[in-house]
DNA sequence: GATGATTGGGAAAGCGCATTCCCATTGCCA
DNA sequence: TGGCAATGGGAATGCGCTTTCCCAATCATC
């Protein structure tokens, strides 16, 4: 990658490094014209380009902002990362992606990556963990951060606070509120809905899933239900798929319409999947209600019953965009909890 | 972002510089271990993390793949970009990512950054285009490529080649079969269909598009069809579902069963969406087929027919992975364009 | 034991740029 | 017209690191 620098094009020009500095590369001190238009025709004939790891150096200021996401094909993450990127956009820098598999560890090294890279900011959008076996990496994973932090860097983390980290400034949590958003979901089908509930949640630790269960429960108490049953399984589509079988033949053999909650849209799918050529129709003989309202999904019939959530807002707030509004989500009752006997859209 | 520097870590380590640069960043030569030990003790207790920015200004080489996408929130691009990302994370490399609403002068945009970063190789996965309007654009582009990869760079473009750009070596060109695919669908069709055909296809003058429209209609021809009707919409969405509802009524009115192909599977989507309260069903009243074989879009009923898209594999390639397997499609019939009375999955 | 071959650490020269000083002009006012 | 401030270009330094080159110390060889 070698390529013409600014002192062949100073050289050319007939003007000093500083001058074509000046002209250049946006500087307080404007050279003359005359002497401008030389400098910038010489960069044109020499295809001058400017090389941003020098200035970087120079200026220590990268315009970079790192993005941790577990998978950047998940259209959840996909459309956070929409979000940074805007921001990025709108702050004139780029956006450096890491996706891990959702190992703290990984992240940690993602971190690091982007701390070495001297990242101005970086946002982690994967969904923390208590778990037992992340123990270990979430500690380092804190302390990288941390010294992050230390040096000056920013860092907006989506939903929780890494577990351990201290509160440093430049630390930023952008509050997502599962809990509250999952109560008002359970509140609103257990108006219409009868019978019993189901959970379909991932496992047991991880934060997103913990706070949406424990906010679900809460709705159906406030509602005078008992409380639902909590099957755990993977956080993904696999996960619901599983759960879907297990439960299918419970509702062949039962009367009763169950309701079931995925603690997120993937899972639902893939509950529903599963229970298709089980026989089980939904809304007819169970219901399904997600969270997330991913937007690829909305095509998806029966239509799925969510919270929606501005995700793309959620990136663009964690990339420190000021002119972001509040993260609110809102309950969306479709098709999938409706009556048996609903309208047939 | 200031952080303790090598010279602090070799000060503390009492060794020089370029002893300290040698423990701790690969180097060829290996000081004694007596020596390395000191030095890794000392980086460890200042927390020392290497400036990425310095090492590639010293060693002209940033270990940086810029990615070039439309939008990383559209499953397609997202497909793609976790490829490269798979890629990258083997290389030992990070990904920087570029979103552009798909106008080449944004994407010259992109590019000059990413040449301005010193990006060691760079992927280019927005859809190439011949229109009118984005002549100037696709010129600059060529032109801004063409400079990058004189320097040095390596591009790898996914689909088809940049409208203008010499073919400089390290100009490398990740080749979709779309023609041959979407023949090949249309033979598989035309063998089950008897009725019409229609193409819902995207602007003309988009090569993706156009390649799909020209093999689907070499596939009848082969088949000893007549050609299909063009229409031509937005391709996204958004244009499919446009294109469904300008085709409800002719449907509707008619009592010929028409097959749809739409070049990508969101536009069959839409398509389908747009029909579904008109109440035309699928594929009772109308079959549809899409292309790319998006994942999250497979749980979609009627499970949509398609032709699949190796799309990781495509991003690896253009990433440069040597060890991808060579990109070949499959033709994937299922509910979408079954007989009437198919079986019920 | 003297000599050449090797090993391994250190000094220093950049990599490409921003920026601080410094100095030669020019313009202005008295 | 002399003196001063203001203007604007240039030399030089440093950002944090890699890498070549140099040199002292050790080793093997006859």
């Amino acid at each position: 990658m070698a390529a013409s620098t600014l002192s062949e094009v100073a050289r050319l020009a007939g003007v000093s490094l500083a001058t074509a500095s000046r002209v250049l590369n946006g500087s307080s001190r404007k050279p003359a014209e005359d002497i401008a238009e030389r400098v910038r025709d010489a960069a044109d004939k020499l295809g001058y380009v400017p090389n941003a790891q020098a200035q970087a150096l120079a200026k220590s200021s990268s315009g970079l902002i790192g993005l941790v996401v577990h998978d950047i094909a998940d259209p959840y993450f996909s459309a956070i990362a929409r979000g940074v990127q805007e921001a990025a956009r709108q702050q004139n820098r780029m956006v450096l992606l890491a996706s891990t598999s959702g190992t703290p560890a990984d992240e940690k090294q993602a971190v690091a990556a982007f701390a070495a890279r001297r990242a101005d900011s970086m946002v982690i959008a994967g969904s923390r963990s208590v778990r037992e076996e992340d123990k270990q990496g979430n500690a380092e994973l804190a302390a990288e951060l941390d010294r992050y932090c230390r040096n000056g860097g920013q860092v907006g983390v989506v939903g929780h606070p890494v577990v351990g980290a201290s509160a440093a400034d430049g630390y930023h949590v952008v509050e997502v509120p599962n809990e509250e958003l999952a109560a008002g979901l359970a509140g609103q089908l257990a108006a219409t809905h009868d019978g019993g509930f189901v959970i379909i949640a991932g496992p047991e630790g991880l934060y997103t899933s913990d706070d949406r269960v424990r906010g679900f429960q809460q709705g159906l108490a406030d509602a005078g239900r008992p409380a639902a049953e909590v099957i755990r399984t993977g956080f993904n589509r696999a996960g619901g798929f599983q759960a879907g079988q297990a439960l299918a033949e419970r509702i062949k053999g039962s009367k009763e319409r169950l309701c079931i909650f995925a603690v997120n849209d993937v899972m639902a799918i893939g509950v529903t999947a599963a229970l298709r050529p089980e026989g089980v129709w939904i809304p007819r003989d169970a219901t399904v209600a997600g969270f997330d309202d991913i937007e690829t999904l909305r095509d998806f019939r029966p239509a799925l019953s969510t919270v929606h959530l501005p995700l793309e807002d959620i990136g663009r707030l964690a990339a420190g965009d000021p002119d972001t509004p509040p993260i609110t989500g809102t309950v969306k009752l479709r098709r999938s909890t409706e009556a048996p006997v609903g309208p047939q859209l």
